[in-house]
DNA sequence: ATCTCACTTTACGTAAACGTAAAGCTGTGA
DNA sequence: TCACAGCTTTACGTTTACGTAAAGTGAGAT
């Protein structure tokens, strides 16, 4: 068990360069063991690896990422950190819940684009029809 | 009716600077009348402003928020042109529920770990408490 | 033994999305 | 009339998130 990884072995999994997997080391938010000088990442890394694509997928700056992770991290247990805490889980889940109603309200859109789009498709597919018809009362 | 607007009007409104307005006209995304030198921009302006705040939340680049506009203006007729579209409509489709699935992920484990918090918040308390029942007992 | 391949560090380059400073035009209230 | 607030263009600067090139290291195959 516990398996770990390479560099390229994330890098494809995630569908990244091996560049960009150092760049998120540099940044702090990965931290791989070493084999002399080279990288070795666990399922924890791995694990945050996705975290991080999430984020990506949804425009998160790195430093807002940074943050996510250490919403996930967080072992404290001072009260004043514990609200502290609260209220950014607060927050996140507020700019979540925004992107979460931005979504509905553009695939509301696109359906009714796309709607109107494939009215105008049956639309030019009904005057075909009738113009092979008539094509074939004139040609017998 | 169809009231019109200045610049600062509109990047007081959504929150950005005049720049970041004039940055979309260069970009191509909004083209408002001029009077003399001056731009005045319409309710379709502004409509298409807000069009790009919400791609912006979710994480557009200008070149996908040019893309999503357009899927908006397309009054096309030719059946190419429509099937192509629908193509579009449906890549958007894809990208914004792998966006929800991706909240909802994000949402459930916040509210894993706010639970977790607000456990170790209440556990603090009623040590607080037992704490001060014994201060009692021992002051009287 | 040496070759090759995947890894490493260092460091400069780049595209996107604006910021910011300079210099000038314009209308309007005192 | 003139000062000033708000608009304009031009153009160079800045940050983020990597890309890319150079030069070197370690281990396994030939």
């Amino acid at each position: 068990m516990s398996e770990s990884f390479t560099i390229a072995d994330l890098a494809a999994e995630f569908g990244v360069t091996n560049r960009t997997v150092r760049f998120y080391e540099d940044e702090g938010l990965i931290a791989p063991e070493r084999v002399g000088t080279r990288r070795i990442y666990s399922q924890r890394d791995r694990t945050r690896l996705r975290l991080i694509m999430r984020g990506k997928r949804l425009g998160f700056s790195i430093q807002e990422i940074r943050e996510i992770l250490d919403l996930y991290d967080m072992e404290t247990g001072e009260v004043g950190q514990l609200n502290h805490f609260l209220e950014k889980i607060a927050e996140r889940r507020d700019h979540l819940e925004q992107q979460r109603r931005d979504i509905a309200v553009i695939l509301e859109e696109l359906d009714r684009i796309e709607a109107g789009c494939i009215e105008r498709l049956d639309a030019l597919k009904a005057r075909t029809k009738n113009y092979k018809r008539q094509l074939n009362l004139l040609l017998g």
